[in-house]
DNA sequence: GATGTTAACGCAAACGTTTACGTGACCGCA
DNA sequence: TGCGGTCACGTAAACGTTTGCGTTAACATC
């Protein structure tokens, strides 16, 4: 079975051609007669021929296959960029290779070895924190690279104006008349700096800022990426002797946890604390979450729209995606003063 | 950079000898002796040379990679699976290609077309609903095949007993007293038949037969498989004129999205209504929500470890993995009969 | 009717491995 | 001394494409 794979030589013979012939007919190439490429075409559709991949590859094509590398594919939004990934590059008839690297050590080795070398035309690196030293080394891999969800280095990317979705959100809560608002950030990447947070937690600055609300270091909570560390997040800031009456959450995910810990301590959202995230999670419209929306599907297909580009060798342009508020039932006036 | 790559004729001539030698020392086979092994080894390390993957396949060797087909891998189940298996197969070094299959027509045409012929040395099935002729179609594959979350024809297979899962949702809400128990069912594969929904229903209703509970039609709800539909379904049980006390949900993200529909309507959870869901969603512990729980990533390590069996050739087992049962608060004793 | 042009194809040399087979050196033993 | 047997290695033929270059025939041009 597996030694009776049909071959180019196969096709060309059916259809009375040379084997350069099958070729540029099934790849478009100029140079075949109209009549002879529909024959050929029917031919390999009969035969259900398939090119070789490997033999392509060696003689000088590409490999027709892209490198994802991504922190945690189980995670929801590593996830949704994978799957419009792999859509989009699927339809151009490209193969999709997974990397995660999550790990601090997975992601050393990863950068160490380089194993996509030989095996992809283009790399994908989704919202990847990386320290300098190994962001640098993706120059020996000799393949092109895109960034999706952040930017590394000079690379072609896509992503959000993560300080100005902070920026939003909290301007949603100003604008409800919030003057004590807390931050819930997510930091699980322990090495490396991650941008999204840095810049949400900057935006939430600036706007508190804009609005000559006082910077209150004790406002600010770091927690795991996860709905316990939501949760957590949310049980550290309630308890304080002031505490705040609305809470922007690094994401949606943690705000979930956020909202159960709310209610746990006997508080009721919105009319106790308004709480908002960020995403627009399929659960969040489920739960009423008010939520600063990005489309992370539509981050993914550009990316792949770049890779696509990239492997053609045209330039692409950055993308910075845009992003919009979706208010439901989390977020309203703070109680009068004194209420709780 | 690109066409400067370092091949083994590159390392041969350093070591002073020929390429097939290299092969041998490099593969670690016999007929090479040790001194000129190590000094192979050595120059190869020293010149970073990495295999062409491409040409080593074209002459025989493995492709070293395994496909993996999902439906949709922008769903928790799926990406669990998804990142278990690759963090799998990554370890035993071979790279994980991904296919999605959630559209009828892109299912179709994979199965028509296998593009992962020549591609792959073992396919790994995730949770497929398939009909008959296309899992025929699996036959002209020519590689091996290994099924997680469920079972295709005799390949081998790695899944829990749905209908046990369901028999204990149900018996821990028969243990509390509940009489009268809904189920909310998801289908959201429109033209196959999909084997865990069917199974869970299948335990539903032999459970109640079990507690000498009468089946009523109108206490089942199909819905689609999201929070949403969760909510539709809670929404159109809780409207009967004779509601149940106690939901059983396909799944947690289902059960999220009935707790919240219960909810709105006013009652309480678990006082008023019970809800059970199926897998231990991270959201479940933190919502309180009662589960039975399945260990999907062990699923997915598990599928990874046959794929590696099959590589080799080797036989292996069928596996049945366990569930668990995890009593949250979000079941609790019905309410005295004519409260509600 | 000689010449140039162009489209449609075939030929054959890569591409970088793996592996069956061949060859010499060396050893042991009768 | 001669002979069979290992061992360590080299030779060369695949594997299935891509692509530069060459060839042929048809056709237009003057």
């Amino acid at each position: 079975m597996s030694r009776n794979e049909i071959n180019m030589a196969d096709v060309a013979q059916r259809a009375g051609v040379s084997v350069a012939t099958v070729s540029r007919a099934l790849r478009g190439l100029p140079g075949v007669g109209e009549a002879t490429r529909e024959r050929i075409l029917e031919i390999a559709e009969e035969l259900a021929y398939v090119i070789s991949p490997e033999a392509s590859r060696l003689s000088g094509g590409p490999t027709r296959r892209v490198g994802v590398v991504v922190p945690a594919a189980d995670m929801w939004f590593y996830g949704q960029m994978l799957a419009a990934i792999e859509r989009r590059l699927r339809a151009a008839d490209l193969d999709v290779l997974i990397y995660q690297v999550k790990d601090v050590d997975v992601r050393q080795r990863f950068f160490r070895q380089l194993p996509t070398r030989r095996k992809v035309d283009v790399v994908i690196l989704i919202a990847l924190p990386l320290p300098p030293e190994e962001a640098s080394r993706l120059d020996h891999l000799g393949v092109e690279v895109v960034v999706a969800g952040g930017s590394v280095r000079d690379f072609p990317h896509v992503e959000v104006d993560d300080r100005a979705i902070a920026r939003t959100a909290v301007a949603h809560l100003t604008g409800l008349g919030h003057e004590r608002i807390g931050m819930i950030r997510a930091t699980s990447y322990g090495d490396v700096h991650w941008d999204p947070d840095r810049l949400r937690l900057e935006g939430y600055q600036l706007e508190l800022a804009a609005a000559d609300l006082p910077q209150r270091p004790e406002y600010v909570a770091s927690v795991p990426f996860t709905p316990e560390g939501g949760a957590e997040g949310a049980d550290q800031l309630m308890s304080l002797p002031d505490p705040p009456t609305a809470l922007l959450c690094f994401s949606d995910e943690i705000a979930f946890g956020a909202l159960e810990a709310i209610r746990r301590r006997g508080l009721r959202v919105p009319e106790d604390v308004s709480v908002i995230g960020i995403d627009d999670h399929p659960l969040a419209a489920t739960l009423g979450l008010t939520t600063v929306r990005q489309d992370v599907a539509a981050q993914g297909e550009m990316a792949a729209e770049m890779a696509l580009l990239r492997l053609d060798h045209r330039r692409v342009e950055d993308v910075v995606m845009s992003h919009e508020l979706v208010v439901r039932t989390s977020t309203a006036p703070p109680p009068a003063r004194g209420t709780t």
